[in-house]
DNA sequence: GTCAATTACGTTCTCCGTAAGGATG
DNA sequence: CATCCTTACGGAGAACGTAATTGAC
């Protein structure tokens, strides 16, 4: 069916084959520099030249010049053998994470540790990929992927978490914290049903841990403190001067492991935050962002399962 | 011998397929719109993606999407396609004489007439073609030439014309010119001899006509008027008013067809003035200038002659 | 006579099309 | 089950290399 004329099929090859003989002015040099026999590359020049429908070198046997439209054609080549390099080594830059970006959002509570330490690891292995962070609530997250302004979030389930591609990452398991003189400091475990009576101090009714926690503690019996704070160092502080108790996910540990507070598993299976991937429906990651995904998943407490680093198309959406 | 990693060889075609696809987001579609079979088409791409080290898109069986490093190649694949399309149109336009420039040297005589008329045959076919003319004495022309500011001169012989490539294109007789009431008026032909006496008005040292016409006069014994002029127009007039008599080559007789003047043909095959094409040594001419040198052989008196048309690269050096 | 480009020719390999296979909605 | 991408395979043509030829100095 290629009834018609066959067009023009411009190449790399082809022009670095034509800018090589117009650097040398000769055809054998030219063609051991463009890796080809002479004959090989003598009819590489003339197809060149039958398709330009002019001729871009005048030989003789013993000279070989540019004519003045081989002459303008060169100038061009060059310019479009540079651009086509930088296009190549542009795309090979990405392929190998010399380039890229990788901009994520997270929650407080993970951008306060895990993805720091994440950072870290991931720029050892690629420093040159520029990385972007927003510490936002769920919601917040779930904006900034909805406008695409991420690559992806580490999030809390929100509402219209169905507009996305979100697969759960892990399940967070809770922890009790209390003054190290609490009388349930010295306790290996605790059970939902030994807060019965405590006074608990949780977190604002924006966070997504409050509203996660919230329809579980109302049937456990605790007495809410009525402070309501944003900031996990303040809730650390407040329990540290014994003014009352809170359960916490395990992201978030890191600031509560200190010398005056006691940190104690809750066995409370049902009692988990789910902790979720988010991306836009049908938008692949990039591969900074997937080798991104990779290092912060390696690095949540219980890593190992590859599940979740399965990220190609599939997803249950949320 | 092909032992190294042969390198990534990007060709305009597969450039196109990726810009079809990625704008249509649709193999079928995408591969008929490319003239290609669906597999060929799906193959054209996977070897791409196997070349650039990165998938460049994400293909459900449903659903065809850039990825992010299909997305940045995109740009650049566009801006390639049509760098390397205005590349070769331009080269086509320059093989099709849709583009070019005609710079050449003249001497004034050939200008006046010659040259005009040449160039106004030659707009009709080429319109588009920029035409650029220098009209100077020999050695203006010659030096025009070598500083390569004209593609070539047509002028008499001159110094250091070794130096370039120069092809005689004709040998221009020379005619007798007088008033109309002059003795000689009505005479059929004149020789050399019929000259013995009579008054003569020259042109300028400076010009080739007088050079060439110096040794030659010498000997026929004519008187010099002691006039010495630079325009043609000039000449005539003051022999138009019976001032005296002057020798001139045919290519200057259009400013001597005037009622007030007889022209007669000079049998003197030993006085005919050469006239040249002179062009830089060893530089091929474009193929505007080509066009253009033809059409003044075909206008030059006792045209049909193809020798001087000739002008591949060997030439007879002055 | 030597060096250098072109032509001739056989082989290899790329690229394409047809046909079968597999996944998704 | 219909659509659409991928894999498999066989053939046509492009491109390459070796060898012979032509041409310039």
């Amino acid at each position: 069916m290629k009834s018609w004329r066959m067009a023009f099929n411009l190449s790399l090859r082809v022009l670095q084959a034509f800018v090589e003989l117009a650097d040398c002015r000769h055809f054998t040099r030219a063609a051991e520099r463009s890796h080809l026999s002479q004959p090989a590359f003598s009819q590489l020049i003339r197809r060149l030249e039958e398709d330009a429908g002019v001729p871009l070198f005048t030989r003789t046997t013993r000279n070989v010049t540019l004519t003045v439209e081989g002459e303008l054609f060169a100038e061009r080549a060059r310019r479009l053998i540079a651009d086509m390099q930088s296009s190549i080594a542009d795309l090979r830059d990405h392929a190998t994470y010399r380039k890229g970006r990788v901009a994520m959002a997270a929650l407080p509570s993970l951008s306060a540790d895990l993805i720091p330490r994440a950072f870290a690891a991931f720029r050892r292995s690629y420093p040159t990929i520029t990385l972007e962070l927003f510490d936002r609530l769920s919601d917040g997250c779930l904006e900034l992927v909805r406008r695409g302004r991420v690559d992806f979030a580490l999030t809390a389930p929100g509402p219209r978490l169905h507009e996305f591609d979100s697969a759960p990452l892990r399940s967070e398991p809770f922890y009790f914290v209390c003054g190290a003189r609490h009388p349930l400091a010295r306790r290996r475990r605790i059970r939902l049903r030994d807060l019965w009576g405590l006074e608990m101090i949780h977190m604002a009714r924006s966070s997504s841990v409050r509203q996660h926690l919230e329809p579980v503690i109302a049937k456990a019996g605790v007495l809410d403190s009525g402070i309501e704070i944003e900031q996990l160092a303040t809730l650390a502080g407040l329990i540290a001067s014994g003014l009352g108790v809170s359960l916490v996910p395990e992201l978030t540990l890191f600031q509560f492991r200190r010398r005056e507070l006691a940190v104690i598993p809750l066995e409370a299976p049902e009692l988990t935050r789910p902790l979720l991937l988010v991306r836009r429906k049908g938008v692949a990651l990039s591969r900074a962002a997937e080798a991104m995904l990779e290092v912060i998943v390696e690095m949540l407490p219980g890593a190992g399962r590859a599940s979740a680093r399965r990220t190609s198309a599939a997803q249950a959406s949320g």
